[in-house]
DNA sequence: TCAGCGATTAACT
DNA sequence: GTTAATCGCTGAA
């Protein structure tokens, strides 16, 4: 299956790249177990401008450095102190745009993602959240900053679109200290109906 | 140098 | 519905 070159990562729309990323596979292969599945949710982050996103203002720091390296990389960091957030820098370099990968559909590696969560039975909760997703994928800070293109991370396109009627844009999650930037609906996720 | 906080989750009542 | 767990980052001192 053909990874997402790094071109689908550095064009300079951070919404429609959020938009296409639902459907497409994200993998990971960590001490020769590989997991992973269909992304169904993603918020888009607008860099410098967009209130709710760690660059907002140009701010540049240990953790935030690594947006504004070129498209096409991860962007890990660790989040009330117990979870780590998974998100693609996009755009060019020095444009520090990202999106935040917020739910997959587990498709390969699931024993290994119900071993690594603690769970022996399939169950909703699986892959609820962020956090849980990173832990089911064992994404942590070692991966900040690993190209998206393998061998540890990758994103494949099976050929999976959406609709529009299909996706469902609303306010993202957590960011309601972002004033006005709280209320632009980046947060993609696919219908769960059918 | 350090107090306060956060793109959350799970275990409570 | 409420709250504890838990730690790196941020910004002010």
């Amino acid at each position: 299956m053909p990874k997402l070159p790094v071109e689908f990562y550095t064009r300079p729309d951070v919404e429609c790249i959020s938009r296409e990323l639902l459907g497409m596979y994200l993998f990971t292969r960590i001490e020769g177990e590989i997991t992973g599945g269909m992304i169904l949710e993603t918020e888009a982050y607008g860099g410098t401008t967009d209130r709710a996103c760690h660059s907002y203002g140009g701010r540049r720091t240990g953790r935030t450095e690594i947006m504004y390296a070129p498209g096409g990389v991860a962007y890990v960091y660790r989040c009330y102190g117990i979870h780590w957030l998974f998100n693609v820098i996009t755009n060019g370099p020095q444009i520090p745009e990202a999106v935040l990968i917020r739910a997959i559909e587990p498709m390969a590696g699931l024993d290994v993602m119900l071993r690594r969560r603690g769970k022996s039975v399939a169950a909703a909760s699986l892959m609820a959240g962020p956090g849980n997703l990173t832990r089911a994928l064992a994404i942590d800070g070692r991966l900040n900053g690993a190209g998206l293109e393998g061998p540890h991370i990758w994103i494949e396109d099976r050929g999976v679109r959406f609709l529009p009627g299909q996706i469902t844009a609303g306010p993202r999650v957590g960011v309601d200290y972002a004033g006005l930037d709280a209320l632009r609906p980046w947060r993609f996720r696919v219908n769960v109906r059918a």
